[in-house]
DNA sequence: GAAATGAGTAGGAAATTTCCTACCTATTAG
DNA sequence: CTAATAGGTAGGAAATTTCCTACTCATTTC
């Protein structure tokens, strides 16, 4: 219960496979464990997952549940990433940190 | 066993720790592991696990075994997230795209 | 009303993770 | 050579994850 680390959430390619297909749209449970090698009932314990992580959100549309992607804790991630970013970009680095107005001085 | 998958290695927070320390500058097992409240065999371990995701690399200096962050592999999750960031990214993001295409062409 | 559909929960087995203590090897210091 | 230091490995306990089948509840259809 309660909620779930971001990076926990995104451990598990299942669950990545899932976020991947609701950006692509929304979709109830059916539709999403239709894709899937498991049961629905795995696939709504990974849907849980993703949604005490506040990666995904719920509609109720008659007896249909239709979940979102609600992908702004991924910034969580790209936040922790950004530091790391000088190790594999390129000369327009400089530039782009300027627009980003948030890295520390280097190099 | 090989290789560990990059968002498992990412999943523990003690492991996203030794990266931001190692971020700052390579350091030898002992000088990493006073920094955790687990013993040196945990972290060894843990460094293991990094290894095996290609998010460190070892220097052998003497009896000091020198971990150095490789965060090449960082990319994955990077390129995992870039589609997501139009839910989050504002008006800057299309100039940014740009500058992505331009660093594409140029490579 | 009864049957079918959509989806969550319960309980549990198997695998994996995380941490420990104890031990081992390699290198350096005295 | 002996002792100390640096750090990996072995084995194992406890917790967590991942998947299953069986069941439940709510909504819709007939």
């Amino acid at each position: 219960m309660g909620d779930t680390d971001v990076f926990t959430a995104l451990a598990n390619p299942t669950r990545r496979a899932l976020l991947d297909l609701l950006r692509d749209r929304a979709q109830p449970v059916n539709e999403l464990a239709d894709r899937f090698a498991m049961t629905r009932p795995s696939v709504s314990e990974h849907l849980k997952v993703l949604r005490d992580a506040g990666l995904v959100t719920t509609e109720q549309l008659g007896r249909q549940r239709i979940y979102h992607v609600a992908p702004q804790r991924l910034r969580e991630i790209a936040d922790w990433l950004h530091p790391y970013e000088r190790f594999w970009r390129g000369r327009l680095t400089d530039l782009r940190h300027h627009l980003d107005a948030q890295e520390d001085i280097e190099q």
